[in-house]
DNA sequence: CGTTTGGTTGAAATGTGTCAAACTTTGTGG
DNA sequence: CCACAAAGTTTGACACATTTCAACCAAACG
């Protein structure tokens, strides 16, 4: 019973794609026989790049990682937070050159798959295809979400809701226990998040702690009144499409 | 030689793929082969809204659309502009419920297509399959560029750059002569879009034009200084994967 | 322990929002 | 084809959420 036996069922890739699609047996256990090249990475590093046309794709095995963009000035707005089982820059398989870029959060442990790897696995098993489809659907339809959330909420509503999204999402493959997650942001990522000033960020968590709605400190966030944060960040998990919804908190 | 031809090269769709992917000329027939119901539609007509499950697709003829979401407190995120050739909800094909709604904005004709047909065209011809694939993740990296639009950049360069974008993606499916385009869109809509305010928006288009970027009345676009508009929008097409980048201006 | 990184605070500046009215254009029925 | 209504645009004055700048504090770390 050792730590790092990997069955299917703890396996991060197959537990994500468990939780928005269904997948059989056979297609699991196709899974593990994915050659892949496990990585390690510190914090604060880059894996992929704006412009690169890379020829693989990267898992996120352990760890928090994000996708970003950078505009001419200099200012950067984080386009997703990536956790265990999230391949960021899957759609390198179909878009040649990278539009965003993908760094470390905290430190990683990461996979890298050659495309070549996917592309086979995808002709003999058209479950696994679909699954990583809708996988790819649900990234677009988060960003749709933080485009709402960006352009037409407050400050507050804004760092609410991105708070009740990565709780439940961490939940989902088993990141989370209670109301309580190791996030491992610090704040000014999640002002990079949300659009606003790490400033302000600062001063919004401090109403939201006030409010008696969370705690969060060291990265670890702790829900303490999970239905009144998700109303203080209108907050609606049907755009996750999570094949069980009862996965979420409440 | 009717208006009404529909040759492979003059249909929307069409146009629309072959201007991000590789198309054979058989691949062409067969799309002009997809059994589809063609309705006209006036303008600020819903036609499909967040929360249904249709069976079908909603191709955009002619005539502009758009995707967009409401906060719990009724304001309006736009998501994206739908014109000739897109396939807005594309993505019911794999995802059930849809969290999003798309309306028209000018009169449109639409054409709505079964999802059995799709799925078997997509069986039938990998490279359409491939090219669909391709139009979804463009949509998704669209979706990027205007999230680090709307939380990173200021109200001026947000608006100068969805024009720019506006143009070129209209000059791709052959909607734009020289620099100027028919959008159809409202003040309303362009504020909407970008995350600011009507009375705001107005205003910066007044600086806008000020300046000699652009003149715009009654929905119609014409820019004046196009290198300028791109700088002053901190505009570059590399996220819209075009597969000839000498479709845009310039 | 000193250094770095991340968090907190205050005061002042400002970009954008709000509200309400007037103006202009477009569309339409008489 | 006019006249009216509706829709869209423009203006002004003011309010306010958020940014900016700068300093300080606390925790983590080698």
């Amino acid at each position: 019973m050792s730590l790092s036996t990997t069955t299917a069922d703890n396996h991060p890739l197959i537990r994500h794609l468990a939780s928005v699609a269904v997948l059989s047996e056979d297609e699991k256990q196709a899974l593990l026989t994915l050659p892949m090249q496990i990585v390690e990475l510190s914090k604060d590093q880059e894996i992929v790049r704006e412009g690169d046309r890379p020829g693989r794709s990267c898992l996120i095995l352990e760890g928090v990682a994000c996708t970003f963009k950078m505009t001419g000035d200099g200012k950067r707005q984080i386009l997703a937070f990536n956790i265990a089982g999230d391949v960021p820059d899957l759609l390198s398989l179909h878009l040649k050159v990278l539009d965003c870029s993908l760094g470390t959060v905290t430190s990683c442990r990461v996979a890298f798959i050659q495309h070549a790897a996917i592309r086979d696995l995808c002709e003999r098993y058209h479950g696994i295809a679909s699954a990583l489809w809708r996988m790819t659907l649900i990234d677009a339809a988060i960003f749709r979400e933080w485009m709402m959330n960006i352009g037409q909420r407050s400050a507050f509503r804004r760092v609410a809701h991105l708070l009740c999204e990565t709780l439940v999402r961490m939940k989902a493959v088993g990141l989370a226990r209670d109301y309580t997650c190791e996030t491992g942001l610090t704040q000014r990522e999640l002002a990079d998040a949300t659009g606003i000033t790490g400033v302000h960020l600062n001063r919004t968590l401090q109403q939201l702690r006030s409010d008696g709605l969370i705690s969060l400190k060291g990265g670890t966030l702790q829900v303490l009144n999970w239905q009144a944060l998700t109303i203080a960040g209108d907050f609606d998990p049907a755009y996750l499409h999570l094949k069980d919804p009862s996965l979420e908190p409440v």
